[in-house]
DNA sequence: GATCTTGTTCATCAGACGATCAATAAGGTA
DNA sequence: TACCTTATTGATCGTCTGATGAACAAGATC
């Protein structure tokens, strides 16, 4: 019962002497997780013990608990977002409806994680820049595009604002909230529901697609 | 530069030997507006400093700080329901979009609320219960109700679900956790894009309305 | 104004916290 | 095997934390 041997998390006894650049990442993977679960304000001496090792060594790779706190974000930041997004919402070869569903089915793959949405969280609450720059690189590079493709895709008859698509995206990321921050019950595979969420969305603008998924 | 003279959450230079109910209530408040803009974590020495009182006097009032975050879930949780709900949602005179329309605004009024939005989520973090018990409520009294009366209004030829109801009362409480939670911009007055939110919802199941707000 | 009740403060505890540094020993090199 | 580098440990510091209890004083009653 010793504070070692009690946690999944801890890949396995991780003997000591690691090279130094692997020995970080083992931390960071291990305070990407326990952040998650605690929080921010998680005690060093708690995830030491999670990975095994003593809490000074933290310290001989991050100078102070914050340094190791902007490691995190660092990490879970650079998961979420492909390269690949602009260009395929962009790509008028495809009707809008399955670009924005392969999008969404991509993004969902990469949001709905229980880490993930728990540290932005986290990260949001208490003031962090992360996700002022996620949000705003999100409107920026995905949204406002979109936003022109359905003009374009309606001939420019539709009055769709920012505004419309920030809920769209709002009720999809509301499912990751309710299955990760509520801990309520949500579909096993959002999927389906994302695309009726897109579908609904498009045809409410007098734009009708057969939408199959595959 | 002391303490307890450069925050504006206390009212007033408050004079000391205050009824027990009333002090009592009064460390409540400032800790629901404290609690929401530092976390669950915040301690009970700045709380108290905020207050202009001693940090001993907080554990006259509440047996431990765990015993007053539960005073504070049950302060904000009661001021954001309204008994009046699901009589609304179940009134047929008026249209189905109507109701909505209405309930959201009523709800919007309510819970696009700085500290509740802020609250709701720590706790939700946090694992407490309120959060549980809060969504399963208002999932049984208002949405599982509104779905019904979706299902009436178009006569049994719509094939709502109830997740597609979580999706559109996610995409409003989205509005709230920008600003709230991750501090962006947001519009303004947010009923005019819920109306939006619900006329588009409804249209896109051929619930076709003249949602005019008044 | 003397007295009594009790709301409030002051002093303090025991433990936990982030952080530091000398001592230790793992593991490569010869 | 002896040696050296350095990743890791163990002990410790100063501070802060929730919580406790004795001492104090505000304000009502007579």
């Amino acid at each position: 019962m010793d504070a070692a041997s009690n946690r999944e998390a801890v890949p396995e006894v991780d003997r000591r002497r690691l090279p130094p650049q692997e020995r970080r990442q083992q931390i960071v993977d291990g305070a990407v997780s326990f952040f998650a679960e605690v929080g921010l304000d998680g005690k060093t001496r708690e995830l030491a013990g999670r990975l095994g090792v003593t809490q000074s060594l933290i310290f001989k790779y991050f100078v102070s608990k914050q340094d190791l706190v902007e490691a995190v974000y660092e990490r879970v930041y650079l998961e979420r977002i492909s390269p690949h997004w602009p260009a395929l919402i962009r790509d008028r070869s495809r009707s809008i409806g399955k670009r924005m569903s392969e999008f969404y089915r991509d993004y969902g793959g990469r949001i709905f994680d229980h880490d993930w949405m728990r540290i932005f969280m986290f990260s949001g609450l208490a003031g962090a820049q992360l996700n002022k720059r996620y949000l705003n690189h999100l409107r920026l590079t995905l949204l406002e595009p979109m936003l022109d493709e359905i003009h374009v895709a309606s001939s420019g008859e539709v009055d769709a604002t920012l505004e419309d698509l920030w809920s769209l995206h709002g009720g999809i990321v509301y499912i990751g909230i309710r299955q990760h921050i509520y801990q309520m019950p949500t579909p096993d595979d959002p999927q389906p529901e994302i695309d009726r969420m897109i579908q609904r969305f498009l045809r409410s603008f007098g734009i009708e697609e057969a939408c199959a998924p595959s």
